[in-house]
DNA sequence: GCCAACGTTGGC
DNA sequence: GCCAACGTTGGC
């Protein structure tokens, strides 16, 4: 099993909304970034995956998903209609993949970024390097352990 | 609202 | 294949 990081701007789409969809998940649609989709491609059901509100104030990990669903393609890229339509991608070879992603558990506090960047223990995460801009990111086991950690010792 | 960092595009 | 221009992300 391996660990993850997604990021999402809760006027988009928020930890609330995921927890609404129950069950059944949500799909991660609108990735338009190679690397990140190239991670989705490695996920497999059942792998755990911080969620993180971006664009507030502050930003920071507010609970635990899980994926639901293995990647597969994005049915936004071949609607002309949506946001994220992409011309170039066809359905004998799309460019793009969602993965399903559902609620497993809130933190008792959201983690705010800042408490991250402060740890010397997390040094070595993409989310704290400097100029990191993926919205989907792998997080190693031991990083993964001591946010957990940290969680249940937050204020924010 | 600003701007640094980064990815993508397209002219050459 | 280089690189300038442009668009986007996302913290502050």
């Amino acid at each position: 099993m391996q660990y993850w990081l997604m990021k999402s701007e809760p006027d988009e789409f928020s930890f609330d909304d995921l927890e609404a969809k129950g069950k059944k998940g949500e799909m991660w649609d609108g990735v338009r970034n190679y690397q990140a989709r190239n991670f989705m491609r490695d996920m497999r059901v059942g792998d755990q995956v911080f969620f993180y509100h971006s664009n507030t104030t502050p930003p920071g990990i507010v609970g635990i998903a899980e994926i639901a669903k293995m990647a597969y393609p994005d049915p936004t890229q071949f609607d002309p209609e949506d946001d994220h339509f992409d011309a170039k991608s066809t359905t004998d070879n799309p460019r793009w993949d969602v993965v399903d992603v559902r609620f497993v558990r809130r933190f008792a506090h959201k983690l705010p970024l800042s408490d991250l960047k402060d740890d010397a223990a997390l040094d070595d995460m993409y989310l704290t390097r400097k100029g990191n801009r993926l919205s989907v990111m792998p997080v190693e086991k031991d990083e993964w352990e001591h946010i957990l950690d940290l969680s249940e010792h937050a204020d924010g």
